[in-house]
DNA sequence: GGGCAGGTGTAAT
DNA sequence: ATTACACCTGCC
């Protein structure tokens, strides 16, 4: 019996979740065939499913982790940077490309999560693929994380992590990562990074100030701006994104990161943050490479 | 075994 | 100014 329920107000709660923004949260199937997702928001662990009367959040009924689901997936008071999805979606169907692409991709929005993780995934994420990343965070998590329970952490503190020792940071599979979590630990601890003034900055300052940080590029500081401070207008181009524009607006042909960069501006304005939630899932979808032939079978 | 995917830093032009 | 390559891990 749901604890609670909140107006899905257009989402689609499964792509949202598996939209690449957020790498924390893993899908079983309960009574009835319902989809549940499971994951950590804050000190919460939260279990939410959605069926048609909207979104429920099965466990545990504490209003606390309400509000914070609530405000995790975007359902919040909504604001001129944030309206709200059909809004969105309709406006973004007037481009003849988004159109047919928001068939497969409608309700996909985007969350509103903690900086702090978001800094710290999306440099995990770097040169990376989705299922090693959540096994990273899994770890880090485990390791320097606060124990919620049923061997649930949530997402480590920032004295931790900046305190954390190298052998410790490796065993967590970040690679050659590893010195960069680190090192953006210690900005943020020793407030040469602070995630709150950056989120005030206009937003070419703010990319700017991020880009700072050893292992932060212009693609993961786009992802930082997107996801976790609001800023719906910017368009991180990833290869799934650059596919997917390239092939849906250039007849395929391979263009600099800039002209896309300019492309998305124009053509998207404020909602271009929205309008890489949907080419994303749709290249994820449809343009995988082929898989490489393998010559013979073992 | 070896090739490949993936974003950034660095060193080359 | 752009371009080539190394970086670490996991998967095929």
């Amino acid at each position: 019996m749901p604890a609670w329920t909140i107006p899905a107000g257009g989402l689609h709660l499964r792509r949202t979740l598996d939209s690449g923004q957020a790498f924390r949260w893993r899908w079983e199937s309960g009574p009835g065939g319902l989809e549940i997702a499971t994951g950590v928001i804050g000190c919460h662990r939260v279990r939410v499913a959605q069926d048609a009367d909207g979104i429920h959040l099965l466990s545990p009924r504490v209003e606390e982790a309400c509000r914070a689901c609530t405000r995790y997936l975007g359902l919040g008071p909504r604001n001129a940077a944030r309206p709200a999805l059909p809004d969105v979606e309709a406006a973004l169907a007037r481009d003849r490309v988004l159109d047919r692409v928001l068939t497969h991709t409608r309700g996909t929005g985007l969350l509103v999560q903690d900086p702090w993780e978001v800094l710290i995934s999306f440099i995990v994420s770097q040169n990376n693929n989705i299922p090693k990343i959540s096994r990273s965070i899994e770890r880090l998590a485990a390791s320097f994380g606060e124990r919620l329970g049923d061997g649930v952490h949530a997402f480590p503190a920032v004295e931790r992590l900046a305190r954390a020792h190298p052998a410790t940071l490796r065993a967590c599979h970040l690679g050659y990562r590893a010195p960069y979590v680190r090192e953006a630990a210690r900005r943020v601890a020793d407030g040469r990074l602070d995630l709150c003034a950056v989120a005030r900055l206009p937003v070419d300052e703010a990319r700017a100030s991020l880009c700072e940080v050893p292992g932060i590029g212009e693609k993961v500081a786009d992802c930082i701006l997107l996801f976790a401070l609001g800023r719906a207008d910017v368009f991180p181009i990833d290869v799934w994104v650059r596919r997917a524009v390239e092939r849906l607006y250039f007849r395929g042909r391979p263009q600099p990161v800039r002209t896309l960069r300019v492309f998305a501006r124009e053509r998207f304005g404020p909602l271009a943050g929205y309008a890489q939630q949907h080419l994303y899932a749709y290249a994820r979808a449809h343009l995988r490479a082929a898989p490489a032939a393998r010559a013979a079978a073992g």
